[in-house]
DNA sequence: GCTAGTTACTAACTCGAATTAGTGCTACCG
DNA sequence: CGGTAGCACTAATTCGAGTTAGTAACTAGC
């Protein structure tokens, strides 16, 4: 057996004329002496290793990321890729682009600029039809069609500056869409990871803004914490104060009252994420990205 | 400049007579021609990537697994190695190390089982004074405490093969402790996902055996499932049964009534199992590395 | 027996870095 | 002038898979 025949066999490489009972040699022979082909060195012939590099914001979690990430891989497996994700918490992104020499890297919106690196996607999230945008279009039209005009973002107090450029990103879209909706006003509602503060914040902004009857959160944690703020203040929920949460995290359904909340459809994401990684065509989305799932907060 | 001389130069070969002059033009010239080291072409090498993959299983989340990625990845960066973490839903662990072939491997409790890959550490967490088991010992003891005799475990009741396995195993380590702390019983409370069939679950569960005083939850979530079937059922919560979650996750604190749980000192369990994986020596822990949280559920 | 076609072979080389053994050159000392 | 450090060089190899060009061995047809 020659190397060169072995390799035409394993591979199939295209155009090379083999008698099939030679190839079933290879094949038993390689099966026999379990042969696996070395990753590291078929990668340093390949110029990357067969991995997908997906990095999540520091602001993404629970129910929402497991569908993309599920949705990416579905996309991947059929071209033998394998994909890893970064969280915010993790090595350094460079590190990681360095350590694994992925074959794409794929960023919701992130700090990353520049770079060299072949086959990195950007996804920027502001698509008005399937992005960010969108899903604040679903969350806030909920509010505006049950009559609310003015309305309260609940926003994580942070000072970290990845998190702050998604989280001001997201501002960006509720304002964009504020005026097409007839909402008169969208004001932010900074919260912390104090209760006691977090109560204070909401008492301070409905005595100076007492027009606002709803709040609209970036997640389903920041609803709550708004929820239990209304709570100790004695607000009554949905009455006098509204509140829907975005995500659909598995806690918002047990929460007393049940959070309304917007459901985005994650995985239809991860595979366009995928295919536009691959530099396949992305095709239009079968439903509507996101819906809002209504429960008793609202 | 010949390869070699820039290899000991760039690589600090020890027992290699160079003078300083010519060390300093070789580092010039790298940083003048932005040299970057091919890490694949590294990696075939040195046999293995600069990469240590954590394989989490399927049930730890949020907060702990925060601060152990974080110890992890502190006594790592000293080795110049990149940490890379595998969750429950993403790609199969057999085809990460294969896609991604790490130097070493640490598995809370998994499936994987055999293996020829070397610097695979398997880390068993049964640890009397510093696994699991001793947190079960914290967070039963700290009810047995309070004076309770018969207390249940709230565990998810999963069909999940590996999920079984580690609930599984904290059950066992809570019987283990059960004698020596003076509880009479330890039952076990499965929790679905489904507010309405926990209700029922716990009314069963009570009224079989009302002797009941107590639940220990085998995370947060379980505690709080637990806390919204007892408000539904018109349960005094502490006085007619306390609950205890595990974790210390955000919401706990946000919970009426807020939630006492076990912290345990994820960092230092980070940085033992790098240690562990590196085969470097493991010291001993410098404070217990689990403590109660006592909030307003007990 | 010659030619053409089929099939599998050998040998050399790529990817990028690291490493070894051996060599050449300079400078200094006795 | 010979000997010996001190220093940097060349050339060859390794890691494992994959690829290419050229060739050898065999069979079939005329």
């Amino acid at each position: 057996m020659s190397p060169a025949t072995v390799s035409f066999v394993l591979n199939e490489t295209p155009g090379q004329v083999l008698r099939e009972e030679t190839r079933d040699r290879v094949r038993a022979a390689a099966k026999q002496l379990h042969y696996q082909p070395h990753r590291i060195a078929r990668a340093l012939r390949a110029g990357s290793s067969p991995v997908v590099l997906l990095d999540i914001g520091p602001i993404w979690g629970g129910h929402i990321l497991d569908g993309f990430v599920q949705g990416m891989r579905d996309e991947l497996v059929t071209e033998g890729l394998t994909l890893l994700v970064r969280r915010g918490d993790e090595a350094p992104l460079d590190e990681m682009i360095d350590a694994v020499a992925p074959r794409a890297f794929v960023g919701l919106p992130s700090e990353y600029t520049g770079g060299s690196h072949s086959g990195r996607v950007e996804i920027e999230e502001g698509g008005r039809l399937d992005g960010l945008a969108a899903h604040a279009h679903t969350q806030l039209g909920f509010l505006a069609r049950l009559g609310h005009r003015h309305i309260a973002v609940a926003t994580p107090a942070t000072s970290d500056a990845s998190a702050r450029r998604i989280v001001d990103l997201r501002l960006q879209h509720a304002a964009a869409v504020r005026s097409e909706l007839g909402l008169t006003q969208v004001t932010e509602l900074p919260l912390t990871e104090s209760p006691e503060d977090d109560r204070a914040t909401v008492a301070a902004l409905l005595s100076d803004t007492p027009e606002i009857t709803a709040v609209a959160a970036l997640d389903d944690m920041l609803a709550m914490r708004t929820l239990r703020a209304a709570d100790d203040l004695g607000i009554d929920v949905p009455a006098d104060l509204a509140a829907i949460g975005f995500g659909n995290s598995a806690v918002g359904s047990l929460w007393k009252p049940a959070l309304t909340t917007v459901e985005i459809d994650a995985v239809a994401f991860g595979h366009r994420a995928a295919r536009l990684a691959l530099g396949k065509p992305v095709g239009e989305f079968a439903r509507p990205a996101s819906r809002v799932i209504v429960r008793e907060s609202t």
